[in-house]
DNA sequence: GTAAAGACTTGGAAGAATGTTC
DNA sequence: GAACATTCTTCCAAGTCTTTAC
């Protein structure tokens, strides 16, 4: 893993690769599948067409009953449209997509009942393409690439109350497409007819290919798969940046309390904000464009509205409710006990303030990073996240792990560390459909599996009972045996058990995001190697293959 | 110094693949 | 071997932070 360096902001020295994959062109519908407008058959032109199928397919989401998406969706679909259809077609509500898409879910049932033979051949045409477009050479690795697919056009999805759901995502054509690669690689061909918008050879930069997508105008890229060098490495300083601020956290811990008395009111903002981000594991929060997004905060965009101070609640003083809608729109509620300082000074940013207001009005993440970065090198808002995540898998590892338990016992401690850390970053998932379902199953399971424990216990003791009247080997073989399933049983109950609690507990939390992004990997694999856990039992493939690094490098004695 | 553009990480949901059960 | 449940993979949106432009 350590190879030569290379000279500050060079990235690579040779990159060679394919270009993208584009997405398939628009098949039109076959003539019995019917459009209808206010109750008549109405033929479209292609590309309004395929714009109407694009909503036709989203038909039972929800999105397609809200207002500002069928908003956005009409408009956009009109610009597609000829003038004949656009002066027909004016009332969204008229229109009914309902054959359409009764044809696409034929069509997905269609594509179930295929053969296996029929499978195996678009698994085949999927592998082809892989091996073709999936990999380039980065200097003298072949690696694996993220996404080498185009995004194809379709409805725009915005998370949360976004004002632009429904807008189209148009079709991204070679025209829109930079490719980056270096001067003496072979440089990947456009389609037949069609050119590069632009080729740049710039190793400052780690992606292969670039566009700008229409709906917010920004940059999307092609970049490499973690498994990557490239991506490997950088996951690993920032791992290692983690592991600087856990060596002087305590100074700027006092710092901030420090700071928290301060004359100045900016350093006073500064302070209380690094305090939450501390804390709490909040995001820095930088502004947003108004109007562009849903409306959502981090730390340094919190809003009056978003806390309520209580000096006194249930039993405790200073308490801040948080309430604010973050990252994709999931809410954060928390009532949190804060010193004292923390919670006069907030009243003191409160005064005189409407609830739309900025909480922190002489802060934003520039001012707060420059001053991260005075107390730390590269120190940022977010290593707090890290730092704090991976610390406390640690801490809770070693608090949770028991010597003694067998190896599903012990995966579930890993498992309810992980969970502390997904609450601390707050990781919510939206419970599973089936959840209730699922866990009646298991129920059930389980007290099937007391039952034959029950029985199993019943016949050995009527074995032991046996054979203190019989005394011969046969009957001391039948008690043994018979022990044996007991233990057995046992055994297979307390894995139900776990698996019952694991997943309860687990109803509302998405235990994903920290252990690919804030865990730093070595912990795991140290605490696996410690207690004699396979690393196939925490990490699948891809994340083994994520973290080969770690998995490398890590002993059984290493500390975060 | 500030705003906009650019580059890269982080995020949950949906879809695909695989495993389990009857 | 079909139907259902679970896990893995893909998708692409939405953040953070850096760099560039003015």
């Amino acid at each position: 893993w350590e190879e030569e360096r290379y000279p500050e902001g060079i990235k690579w020295k040779f990159l060679e690769h394919k270009g993208p994959v584009f997405a398939p062109p628009y098949e039109p519908l076959p003539e019995n599948v019917k459009f209808y407008y206010d109750g008549k058959v109405m033929k479209l032109s292609t590309k309004a067409e395929e714009v109407a199928t694009f909503f036709a397919k989203m038909l039972d989401h929800e999105y397609t009953t809200k207002e500002i998406f069928r908003k956005n969706f009409f408009k956009d679909w009109r610009k597609e449209m000829t003038s004949e259809e656009k002066s027909t077609i004016t009332n969204l509500s008229k229109c009914d997509f309902t054959h359409m898409s009764q044809y696409f879910k034929a069509q997905t049932e269609a594509r179930k009942q295929m053969s296996k033979e029929e499978k195996q051949k678009i698994k085949e045409e999927n592998e082809r393409l892989l091996k073709e477009y999936g990999y380039c050479v980065m200097d003298n690795h072949k690696e694996r690439i993220a996404n080498f697919k185009i995004e194809p056009p379709g409805l725009f999805r915005g998370r949360g109350n976004h004002p632009k759901m429904g807008m189209l995502k148009r079709r991204i054509m070679p025209e829109d497409i930079i490719i980056n690669c270096s001067k003496d690689s072979k440089i990947p061909a456009p389609p037949p007819g069609h050119k590069w918008k632009e080729v740049r050879h710039d190793n400052k930069v780690t992606w292969l290919v670039s566009w700008t997508e229409n709906i917010q105008g920004s940059i999307k890229y092609i970049m490499l798969n973690p498994s990557s060098r490239i991506k490997g490495e950088k996951d690993w300083q920032k791992y290692e940046t983690a592991r600087r601020l856990k060596k002087c956290v305590d100074k700027i811990r006092n710092q901030y309390r420090e700071d928290w008395k301060s004359k100045e009111m900016k350093v006073r903002q500064r302070a209380v904000a690094l305090y939450f981000i501390d804390k709490l594991a909040l995001r820095a929060g930088n502004e947003k464009e108004e109007g562009e997004t849903a409306d959502t905060v981090g730390c340094c965009s919190l809003r009056v509205e978003h806390i309520k101070l209580h000096p006194e609640l249930d039993g405790q003083e200073y308490v801040v409710e948080f309430d604010f809608l973050g990252k994709d729109s999931i809410r954060y509620y928390n009532k949190v006990p804060v010193e004292k300082r923390v919670f006069k000074n907030l009243q003191l940013f409160m005064e005189n303030k409407q609830p739309e207001d900025d909480l922190f009005d002489r802060l934003n993440t520039s001012i707060l990073n420059k001053h991260l970065q005075d107390l730390m090198e590269g120190l940022t808002a977010k290593v707090f996240r890290t730092y704090n995540a991976s610390i406390t898998l640690q801490q809770q590892l070693k608090e949770l792990t028991n010597p003694d338990d067998n190896i599903p016992a012990k995966i579930l401690s890993y498992n309810r560390a992980n969970r502390a850390v997904a609450i601390l970053c707050n990781h919510q998932r939206a419970p599973p459909k089936t959840f209730e379902k699922s866990m009646m199953n298991l129920q059930s399971k389980i007290d099937a599996k007391k039952e034959q424990l029950a029985d199993a216990r019943r016949e050995l003791k009527s074995a032991k009972a046996d054979a203190k009247v019989r005394r011969d080997e046969k009957s001391k073989k039948t008690v043994e045996s018979k022990k044996k399933a007991v233990q057995r049983i046992e055994e297979q109950l307390m894995k139900l058990e776990v698996q019952a609690t694991d997943r309860e507990e687990n109803k509302q939390i998405a235990l994903g995001t920290s252990k690919l992004n804030y865990l730093d990997p070595r912990i795991s694999v140290a605490w696996c190697k410690k207690w004699g856990i396979p690393i196939e039992k925490i990490y699948n493939k891809t994340q083994r293959e994520k973290f080969a690094w770690a998995i490398d490098m890590a002993e059984e004695d290493y500390e975060f």
